[in-house]
DNA sequence: ATTTTTAGCTAACGATCGTTAGTTTTACAT
DNA sequence: ATGTAAAACTAACGATCGTTAGCTAAAAAT
């Protein structure tokens, strides 16, 4: 028997995670229970478990989505031939875009992770060391080739990667700032802080 | 009755407040069990209830100690005679140093926030937002006296808080970079990025 | 030395948690 | 129309949660 499609052509799973992440972020991964998250999938709990095998699944499963959504989009860039600084610019503004786009995900995968059981737990923070890692080289790359100023490139990184996720923030009062300036606005003060 | 004083003169209260900001921060608020803490304290679950009211009680002892000293810090800063630029670069490194003295205490404020009980979740927001209004203003002011290059004030304080706030990740791993290299860098990069 | 207060203990409460078992309903395939 | 498999339901499990009650031991006050 076909999958029972919702809106969306997407699959009952993939309604569950969709509700699941507007819950987790709203209480926490520990705090939201699946009663919690069947009343807003409009079933009971254990109906869930059709579809799921245990909550953490769902976890994992938003996380690593946004992990390889990131670690994809950062093989695109590095197979491009543009400068250091020029790549750390569309890095950066796919990681706003992702922000904005895709805030639910993108928030769990920074914020809960910790709740992730093993091995999954180890494997994650593996791909992000690695991410960061590359991050780093290319900030390193482009200090060597005079296109950035002297810093030390893991605090570079850090910062910019924590000025991004601070996005979350401004989620939740959207009225006062568009999109598009904030975008430009942080790709502003980030980049101009990594000029020579 | 004197209070019992354990190590450093503090109270019992202050050590269950101690080991908890522990706790809170490895496991998230909602994960960690008051009979989790009480191992840690050496003492039975119910013991601690006679050092406390609640388990909220002791998130916001945390929360609100953590929000008034950066209040009562921004207020000595506001009284100085100092440059807009100059004042938010001793505001950033207060942030930056709070982030590595009390990382425990400012990591839950900054992350466990979410479980505070009402009437305290709406009060520390409304500090929360106050402090963030009287930075933007500073720095409003900055660009009048073209101190401070033009760009959206609530976007610039938005992206140094979450830089700052991103210094948890580098205290997993403080072998790499010391806490000295990590200040100035990081100060380097979020005040080049604002200077006109 | 006696009284009073503080702080610890054991035991248990009601609630809620993630999850499983067993059954019934729904919906597609033939 | 009938058979079959997916997906819903009810009920309940064992565990754990924050917290309270009642009691005992320790320590301070008198």
């Amino acid at each position: 028997m076909a999958k029972i499609r919702g809106k969306k052509n997407s699959t009952k799973k993939e309604v569950i995670i969709e509700k699941a992440s507007k819950l987790f972020r709203e209480k926490g991964f520990g705090a939201a229970s699946m009663r919690d998250l069947a009343v807003h999938v409009g079933v009971e709990a254990a109906s869930l478990y059709n579809h799921i095998q245990s909550k953490s699944e769902i976890l994992q499963a938003i996380c690593f989505r946004v992990a390889n959504e990131f670690i994809s989009h950062l093989d695109t860039v590095q197979a491009s031939r543009e400068s250091s600084l020029k790549k750390m610019e569309m890095i950066i503004r796919f990681h706003i875009r992702m922000m904005m786009d895709q805030y639910e995900y993108v928030y769990i995968s920074d914020h809960e992770w910790r709740h992730l059981p093993e091995p999954y737990l180890s494997n994650f923070l593996n791909q992000r060391r690695n991410y960061r890692k590359i991050l780093a080289e290319l900030i390193g790359e482009g200090i060597v080739k005079d296109e950035i100023k002297p810093i030390e490139p893991y605090v570079a990184v850090l910062t910019i990667l924590s000025a991004i996720s601070g996005i979350e923030s401004w989620q939740r009062s959207r009225k006062h700032i568009s999109a598009d300036v904030l975008e430009n606005n942080m790709v502003k003060y980030l980049i101009e802080g990594l000029k020579k």
